[in-house]
DNA sequence: AAAAACCAAACAAACGTTTGATTGGTTTTT
DNA sequence: AAAAACCAATCAAACGTTTGTTTGGTTTTT
């Protein structure tokens, strides 16, 4: 399906609701209203409610393994290619934080009747190339053995959502009250924090 | 506000639909249903069904201070005491994951008129705890300096709903078919790897 | 002039809430 | 101790509003 610029303007405000207010929480008069268009061509354009959100998942998610490639085929060392493959996950998943949040909330409670498939393929296709790149470091005495590969990416996406969730908060803990240093204190002290964790969990022996 | 017996069974059901799907997905009648009640019991008994949430957050949630207290004040060593404490938090929160899960959306969306200053109050309490404590573990040279220390409960906190979102996922990955293997992986698997994580991070020196 | 884009109005369905009546049990008055 | 008053709990039905979608017609583009 392609989408034209209009259609784009009705996707864009369409995800900043749904993700400030859930699926159910944003009406699609809110969202025809937010971009500026009549109610009606939400259905003409997309079909339904459904389908636009179909439609916004589709568009928004992309696929990260060219540059996944590119982050293990430097030549640089094990640790090293670990913050370059985090930075590389929090940047791509900040840049389209609310659409990932539609997915997460969507996939959790699968109350819509939206083909998850493609997404899935992804994610195992991205999570195989992680799992290589682990192995890889055991073998060369870079990690330890007896990690929980799978469930790295939990430590990686749930830091950052449950930071971003809990945004008011760390707004007010560390003064950054505008969007910019928001910008900045994911793309430095937050990232260093994960990397650090990954890093560490990576090569600590109890 | 003391709740009954009839209350609860309300409150449990509306708990469960809205964990499910989210305030604006889960209907009064819904509930209503689940619960074995008429309708407008929810209204006679609560005012509204936002203020039902309101007395659903405010039953499910309990104070972990006492039991924070008995783990820091146990005679093992620092690292001994992570592993208890990330045991301690996850253990909580997975026990009410549903209610932890309801709290998270709605204070991070902000649209329900909804009273968190004693959940912060005791989120504060409870971050200095764990502040004190990581201070005094730097002291003693159990962990290394430069931890940013708010960053942490994100990590343990984050990294279990991220799990628990994408259950889908790891029920197909890992076998659990029943609820109580994954009772079991949360309490064993799940665990350990956030121990780990948290472990590592604290001790990881570059 | 045919096709595509757009819109105000209307649609049935679902929403949270209120209503007025009824129940069964307790308290107060006679 | 009988009669009257009272009460919380419950219910089906209806309230006004909002929901997503469709319609029929107009405007704009090709």
């Amino acid at each position: 399906m392609e989408i034209n610029s209009k259609q784009q303007n009705i996707l864009d405000a369409a995800s900043e609701l749904f993700a400030e207010h859930g699926f159910d929480g944003a009406s699609v008069r809110a969202i025809a209203n937010k971009a500026g268009v009549n109610v009606s061509m939400i259905s003409y354009y997309f079909g339904s409610k459904e389908k636009m959100l179909e439609a916004l998942i589709n568009n928004g998610i992309s696929d990260s393994r060219e540059m996944m490639y590119q982050v293990l085929n430097s030549d640089k060392s094990y640790l090293e290619k670990v913050d370059d493959l985090v930075a590389l996950y929090i940047q791509r998943i900040h840049k389209k934080h609310r659409i990932h949040r539609i997915v997460n909330v969507e996939y959790a409670n699968g109350n819509r009747n939206i083909d998850f498939e493609e997404i899935a393929k992804q994610k195992q296709a991205s999570f195989k190339l992680l799992e290589g790149f682990i192995h890889d470091g055991q073998k060369a005495g870079a990690f330890k053995k007896d990690i929980e590969i799978p469930l790295i990416i939990p430590s990686i996406f749930g830091t950052y959502f449950y930071f971003y969730d809990n945004r008011p908060y760390y707004i007010n803990h560390y003064g950054l009250n505008t969007q910019k240093s928001i910008e900045e204190f994911v793309a430095t002290k937050l990232t260093t924090h994960i990397q650090n964790t990954i890093k560490g969990l990576l090569t600590y022996e109890k």
